[in-house]
DNA sequence: AGCACGCCGACT
DNA sequence: GTCGGCGTGCTC
């Protein structure tokens, strides 16, 4: 006897669907989400497939979970994308699948309005209570309460007593609808003729990828924003994806300007029911525009007609654990998937990217100027081997000089290194003790606010000791080499009565208060800002008008492939902070190789030439972009780190045909999370293929299979 | 992700 | 002896 049967993914790391048979009576569609038996415990899964078969062995469907039905097309997408990084199925799932918790309270919101009798108490807590609810309207509980600047118990008071009375209110809706039409900006010509482009894509019967290219300040955002309107117009949906860092209240702002109200935003810190409202109002089309981090490509948009993907250069967009994946080309995928056009923005596109418009995969829409005439900062080179420095000194006479003007001006000016901390290294001036971090044999940074010793490798942490550990010298530790720290001491000293600041990563107080400081930034609240990489995106400070790079030969040297292109892209974008205001910038850069690539290309602007050499240079290094790039990130338990190594190495000393290994050939381990990580480059020679060659070799060592995780890290040609 | 199973060292 | 630590493998 047949019956049916449904092939159910689950979303664990599982490579296969599991079949399980239907019971009679239970309509059960392919994309539905089902609670499945599994062992010994109940699980959600989706249906992957149905079919007819022998079933009676089967363990059954126990239920069909009241969840948005996957798609097909998101369904594929999932495929493709477990296929593409070598992660199984079931991981791929578990991205896209949301299931509600049936535990979950609905919060109920409780509003009050004044009922009509007076207190028979009146207390002046009271008092301010009666006065802010006077005009009878209807308030949250906690907004009554903070409004009269009293705590919630004066209400409940209030409310007990009769004289304000209690009313259910209606949920609050995820997000409220955009409107086209609400405020048009006044584009440039260039960025009228830019946005046109774009919203004529919009009505292609092929969607294509757009790279959107325009220097900082030229307005790249509201072009794209017109593109999104003509989403709007057509009643499709529209996804913005950012790195995380570029969701900030700014943006929101801009968005509210010309669209009457904030997107949705979906990242990380979006739980709870609000998660799932908006998870089920997106696969309803009850959302238009969604602004989020990358997991935002993963929700179940019912009718997806536009991809932006902001700032696409970002190195923020690629996943490194459980299913290594880049954002932006998902999303390209994604678009392909949905045919919706997908528009890449960045004033310092990727190589990848720049390729692709070469070989006519992309459409490039170029905006070549600042907006509202606005000129880019003027950028001189500081040449560190002419210019002598004081001992125990980084900023140059020059930019010394520079600062000073500035400020003396009102206005602001930056310092900019990208190096977190106090001092790189430590050294024990009696014994000259190197402080190494214990796991992973990189050098020990001194953080000096937090009193303590940071591997940035690993993240180890130590006190930093008052006596050398080695020798035992008391007070002997010398600090070597600059961080950001140690510039805002030499800055306080040099400028003592300016207000200075510092802003990494590792900001005490966490993203809340990074928030509140980089507004008062804006605001005119600091001189100096010194700060690392974090300055370099996406905020915009109208009253800075000079940037000082400390050291822009930082990160040349290292043996990354993309290290010149990712310096330059970082020095364009930090360079491009100053003069976004009223008044013109300048840069100045410090640098021991004026005439390195990187540095000339930054001097004279012509990013053209840079990236035309860096390509010609990659080529002849047989680098991508003209061959295919995959990074094997292998991770494996302590006590199997060597075991794994060793085989590893052996997986490199023999590739499969067309499988060209780029190195390294002694893979450095590194501790991370209790378990030991190395990567190895490896490179094909056919489009197509790299998915299978990895597989079938890694199926030759089985005993590294299960650790091995396999991340695709550039690949600028398959997808179209 | 859970959960069982099996192998090792430390105890009521 | 056996309790429990973790590392490994399986779940239709």
């Amino acid at each position: 006897m047949t019956s049916r049967i449904a092939d159910v993914l689950i979303p664990l790391a599982l490579d296969t669907a599991y079949s399980y048979a239907v019971p009679d009576g239970l309509a059960v569609e392919e994309g539905d989400v089902v609670q499945v038996p599994l062992a010994n415990r109940e699980v959600a899964g989706v249906v992957w497939g149905m079919r007819d078969g022998q079933g009676g062995n089967l363990k059954k469907v126990t239920a069909v979970i009241e969840a948005p039905n996957l798609s097909p097309k998101m369904r594929k997408f999932l495929d493709w994308i477990a296929w593409y990084t070598l992660a199984p199925k079931g991981s791929a799932l578990a991205m896209g699948l949301k299931i509600p918790d049936p535990d979950r309270q609905e919060v109920a919101r409780v509003g009050v309005k004044l009922a009509g009798p007076s207190p028979k108490r009146m207390t002046p807590a009271r008092q301010k209570v009666m006065e802010v609810a006077q005009d009878g309207t209807v308030r949250l509980k906690s907004e009554l309460a903070h409004a009269a600047g009293v705590s919630a118990g004066v209400v409940n008071g209030l409310i007990d007593e009769g004289v304000l009375e209690t009313v259910t209110l209606l949920a609050e809706p995820v997000a409220e609808m955009p409107d086209p039409a609400f405020g048009h900006t006044a584009l440039s010509d260039g960025q009228r003729e830019a946005a046109d482009t774009l919203v004529a894509a919009m009505g292609e019967e092929h969607a294509p990828v757009l790279l959107l290219e325009g220097v900082t300040g030229s307005g790249k955002t509201e072009v794209y924003f017109e593109a999104v309107a003509e989403a709007m117009q057509q009643g499709r949906q529209t996804l913005i994806l950012m790195p995380e860092i570029a969701l900030t209240a700014q943006f929101l702002d801009r968005f509210a300007a010309r669209f009457g109200v904030k997107p949705a935003t979906w990242h990380s810190g979006v739980t709870g029911r609000k998660r799932e409202r908006l998870y089920t109002a997106i696969a309803a089309n009850e959302v238009k525009v969604v602004a989020g981090a990358r997991s935002a490509l993963f929700l179940p948009y019912a009718d997806l007609g536009l991809i932006i993907v902001d700032e696409e250069h970002e190195t923020a967009y690629k996943q490194d654990d459980g299913v290594h994946y880049h954002a932006r080309d998902m999303a390209v995928v994604r678009g392909k998937i949905e045919n919706a056009p997908v528009v890449l923005a960045s004033a310092t596109p990727s190589i990848e990217s720049r390729v692709n418009v070469e070989r006519g995969r992309y459409r490039h829409v170029k905006l070549p100027e600042r907006f509202g005439g606005r000129s880019m900062p003027q950028i001189r080179a500081v040449d560190l081997r002419k210019e002598a420095i004081p001992k125990g000194r980084w900023l140059s006479p020059t930019l010394v000089a520079a600062v000073e003007d500035t400020v003396a001006r009102g206005e602001q000016a930056l310092l900019f290194l990208n190096r977190r901390g106090y001092a790189p290294l430590t050294l024990c001036r009696s014994c000259a003790h190197r402080y190494e971090c214990p796991n992973c044999s990189s050098w020990l940074v001194e953080h000096r606010f937090r009193r303590s010793l940071v591997c940035h490798h690993c993240g180890h942490v130590e006190r930093t000791p008052h006596a050398c550990v080695e020798c035992g010298s008391v007070d002997s530790l010398v600090p070597c080499g600059p961080g950001v720290e140690r510039i805002a001491e030499e800055a306080s000293e040099l400028f003592p009565d300016k207000r200075c600041i510092v802003l990494s990563s590792d900001f005490p107080g966490g993203t809340e208060r990074l928030r509140a400081e980089l507004a008062a930034i804006a605001a005119g609240e600091f001189d100096i800002v010194i700060g690392t990489q974090l300055v370099a995106k996406g905020h915009n400070f109208p009253l800075m008008t000079l940037v000082g790079v400390l050291d822009a030969d930082i990160g040349l040297t290292s043996g990354d492939p993309r290290a010149a292109e990712r310096t330059f892209q970082m020095l364009q974008q930090v360079t491009g902070r100053a003069g976004r205001g009223e008044k013109p910038g300048r840069a100045l850069v410090q640098t021991w190789q004026p005439d390195h690539p990187v540095i000339a290309a930054l001097i004279s602007g012509d990013a053209e030439r840079f990236y035309e050499e860096e390509t010609r240079v990659r080529e002849m290094a047989g680098l991508p972009p003209f061959g295919r790039l995959a990074s094997l990130v292998v991770s494996a338990a302590e006590r199997e780190a060597a075991e794994t190594h060793a085989r590893a190495m052996a997986l490199v000393a023999e590739p499969p045909p067309g499988v060209t290994v780029l190195g390294p050939a002694e893979a450095p381990l590194a501790l991370i999370r209790g378990r030991y990580r190395f990567r190895l480059l490896v490179k094909t020679e056919r489009e197509v293929d790299l998915q299978a060659y990895l597989r079938s070799w890694m199926a030759r060592c089985p005993k590294i299979r299960g650790n091995t995780r396999v991340s695709i890290d550039v690949d600028p040609q398959s997808f179209l």
